[in-house]
DNA sequence: CTGTTAGCGCATTCAT
DNA sequence: ATGAATGCGCTAACAG
């Protein structure tokens, strides 16, 4: 209930000098005798004194807090973004506020909300998949408050962002597929409300056609990343009268589920249908039949994004940049394809 | 770099009344014209006001955050837990500071005192594998905010705990491997610096007993929760002269790291050797054969943890009550044994 | 119901 | 090199 805590106060009065003079020697100021300095070092020390960043906070209006909301943490995908994130935010003396959203736009409001108040720096964004309205995430360019996003953008809005070359990793994915002989190539698709998933859809797309292998409309499903959803699709489409020899799955967790399933029926993998992922999650290495997946450079994302933030941060509001930092994705073949 | 921030001043020169009456507008107090209030909540809503929590956090020396630290994220225990915690205390009006170790004692010392600086009303920890000395953390106490362990424990500090119960889900564990015909159960531990580590090989070392199975020594190796030195300590069991017939591991990353290496020596799972993991981690329902583990119930913890920290904040210092809640696991049966 | 005032802990002028 | 004074945004105690 009652937090005791040390001040300057305190440390000025037992050392009977000036709270100037506890604040300068504190700060690292250069007008401190040297040795009231280190009585004054010794003494915060002892006590443990801790600076009240809230005070801090108040008079310099910055936090030194960098927000970083994310969508979900089921897959490895996000906290291993997190973690990278978080390793280059405190290289630069900045401290993090996480927040997840469990996929909920509502959630996410109110997330942004808190964010607002605790004064952050900056914010590392990826949305929701029911994410369509932005006004939640305007409010902070408007405050002079910079955003980054990171794979799940928002195309609307003109900021910094950090993603990965979806459209390309889709096409070197069905284009694997199609070299080892598969033409009924379905996918797995993601809400169109996600950039990501329209371009993974148009690099499928291209990658057939390039291929000269007509798009069945049948044979792409677009689902919600509701992990209870993917058994309804996958059956679906081994039902159909055509079945497909492949599934192209919009991300790890789907590919998995795909697999789980596709086994219960008896069926060979990746002889009777082949399954590529998307994000190279932990979990993809450890499925039976290991996963081909589209690797994403996760720690690369979450550094670079902070980064750009920084670098956001120590700009003036009018000096911002938008620029887009794309990575590359890279195919890892295993074994169900 | 320069923050533009609404205040109680620009809404109360907008409207041209005094900052007390906007403030009490703004926390909901009765002693409001309702016409005033509308006018004023309406303006907040339109400019996006938002309270500067520095400042109050700076008056009721209360922040409405609280820490949260963690060893790793590399498995989905934690971050289950994380976000278990998070919704808890996000229904009790907090907010949550994540950090994780990656199992570094002055990367948790570090954090720690990011923590105390950030102003927040409690913590809950879990501890790295390398953390002897407990300072950092009795700073906590010292200054009057609250701690609660979870998982790993600081054994010497008297503070309220939420484990699971480590012996018994171990004697569960071997008992259940007794019960499929193994003799020669090996023990993967962890480091002795945890408390967890000791739990397990005593409900290991019990479960032979009391079957009267001799302890061999050989058959136990304690290792310091190193993903890389698995392999190591796994090909040595294999290679012992009398290997055994089953491995018990202190949690599912070893357990599936374990059955990797055993199915590239071409080794049966389980008819040559069994495996149990503990924890319940995602993967191990996925890895191939399935992982038998120890369940631990993480949404419960994670609640736990954060209901007791709030009892804790909202008593005073004098009555710190310091109960352990102990969970029970559950152990889950798959293809590994 | 509304306005005035003090002060939370600290950095930062301005004095000395 | 040191001290005193000001104010960051806000709440709460005190006056009307």
């Amino acid at each position: 209930m009652k937090k005791h805590q040390i001040t300057i106060f305190d440390i000025a009065k037992e050392l009977n000098i000036s709270k100037s003079t506890v604040s300068r020697a504190l700060t690292g100021h250069p007008n401190v005798n040297e040795k009231t300095r280190k009585q004054i070092l010794d003494l915060a020390e002892k006590w443990d004194y801790q600076k009240n960043m809230s005070a801090i906070s108040l008079i310099t209006n910055k936090s030194n807090i960098i927000g970083i909301m994310v969508p979900e943490f089921l897959s490895s995908y996000f906290p291993n973004i997190v973690i990278a994130a978080q390793k280059e935010a405190a290289l630069a003396g900045y401290t993090m506020i996480i927040s997840q959203s469990n996929e909920s736009y509502e959630t996410e409001v109110l997330n942004a909300k808190v964010m607002l108040s605790s004064q952050i720096d900056g914010l590392i964004v990826s949305i929701t998949k029911e994410t369509l309205n932005y006004d939640h995430l305007k409010v902070f360019q408007r405050k002079g408050i910079p955003i980054v996003f990171f794979n799940r953008v928002c195309e609307e809005m003109i900021v910094p962002k950090v993603i990965v070359d979806d459209y390309d990793g889709a096409y070197k994915a069905v284009q694997h597929l199609i070299q080892t002989g598969k033409k009924r190539i379905a996918h797995l698709a993601g809400p169109n409300s996600l950039s990501i998933s329209k371009k993974r859809l148009n690099g499928y797309i291209d990658a057939l056609k390039d291929n000269n292998i007509p798009i069945d409309e049948d044979l792409i499903i677009s689902y919600d990343l509701s992990p209870n959803k993917v058994k309804i699709y996958v059956t679906h489409l081994l039902n159909l009268p055509n079945p497909p020899d492949a599934i192209f799955a919009i991300n790890d967790p789907a590919a998995i589920e795909a697999i789980q399933i596709i086994k219960t029926h008896g069926l060979k993998i990746p002889e009777d249908i082949a399954i590529v992922g998307f994000s190279g999650d932990y979990a993809s290495a450890l499925i039976e039949p290991s996963l081909t997946t589209v690797a994403q450079p996760v720690s690369e994302i979450g550094k670079v994004a902070i980064k750009m933030l920084i670098e956001q941060i120590n700009r003036n509001v009018e000096d911002w940049k938008a620029v887009t930092t794309m990575l590359k994705t890279n195919l890892i073949i295993r074994n169900s394809t």
